[in-house]
DNA sequence: CGCAATGGCAACACACTGTTGCCATTGTCC
DNA sequence: GGACAATGGCAACAGTGTGTTGCCATTGCG
């Protein structure tokens, strides 16, 4: 063997890369989409991203950490409402949003996440962004007196448990159901 | 030290013994409920159930395997149905028997479970155990005519996750929060 | 009494975790 | 163009947990 010492690999170096953010994110997704959050490896990670163990825990101390970093974009989902003319609309356009983020890759990530104590904090933060989508929303309906504050404190209790728990087990609302559930809650 | 070669240490041992079920058991439970379901070690359920590592694989080759164990006593108390006259009062007594099995620490085991890939059958027995009860309940108050089949099928989407949902997130239902949905579902 | 069932012990190879010290590369600023 | 700071790779580390295995000890039951 020439003993070749060492060789820059394809990779770029050097101040202000980013490469490595987008592949680590890209890998941190294909690994908990193939093993779970629980089972989630840093080393796996790295190597899937063709990076260095190193790097990956210099800029993410922890699987939560990584976990926030790759669920980030479709949080953003959450941030812009949907506003379809009538509370009903709108009811089942945020279900039906709820219902797909929940079903990506990260969404499933963040279920997997969620029994995990030390996961909470970026579950909760991640909870809290659909639910001010759900509180605008319904506010806005009772603002146009489309519904009364009681159905909205029902509505508000039961909306999001009920497409995401059976999200959960794996057998997710189709538009039929979300449609009666709407109809029910919007007589 | 004199050295003492193998001596009893006030375990029984031999054909027939059940101390190690049951202590295994409750280890398994502290452990739980200490690090949660992902972070459970085989090694420190046998420490704590003062049980070899060795015995503890023997009985439950896997970390679901244990779970399932655990997790049986509390999936019993769904096999008897609440009958409290009314559909409203069976309702009612439903879903607070789900938070309350959901707030135990073998419920919280479940709910941390839910996400890992190779649990998802315990999840999965565990939640239809569930439902079987819920199916019970509203075909019991449809034929007693308290409930049309369209209620029944909203009420059927919706019960579970509306408890679940915030079990999970650590901010449980509280009882008028309970009554108000009962109450939205059969007026 | 003898045996089968049960459990403990010790050791193994393996995998993943965080961490650290040292070196290589590269963009940028002077 | 040269120096430097930022960035990343490599290798090694001790530590912990995983399953598994071979061997031995105990004990209930026929």
């Amino acid at each position: 063997m020439t003993d070749e010492p060492r060789r820059t690999r394809g990779v770029q170096r050097g101040p202000r890369s980013t490469h490595v953010i987008e592949s680590v994110r890209a890998a941190a997704l294909t690994e908990l989409d193939r093993v779970g959050f629980a089972r989630l490896a840093m080393d796996a990670v790295a190597r899937t991203a063709g990076v260095s163990r190193t790097t990956v825990y210099r800029r993410w101390p922890t699987k939560t950490a990584l976990l926030a970093t790759v669920v980030e974009p479709v949080l953003q989902r959450y941030d812009t409402d949907p506003d379809t003319g009538t509370a009903r609309g709108d009811l089942i356009a945020a279900l039906a949003l709820i219902r797909a983020n929940s079903a990506l890759p990260e969404g499933r990530a963040l279920i997997a996440a969620a029994g995990e104590p030390d996961s909470q904090a970026v579950v909760r933060a991640a909870n809290d962004r659909t639910i001010a989508m759900l509180e605008r929303l319904l506010t806005r309906a009772v603002d146009r007196g489309e519904i009364t504050t009681d159905v909205r404190t029902v509505a508000y209790l039961a909306m999001q448990g009920t497409v995401m728990w059976p999200q959960i087990r794996d057998t997710p609302l189709d538009d039929a159901e979300l449609e009666r559930f709407a109809r029910v809650l919007l007589p």
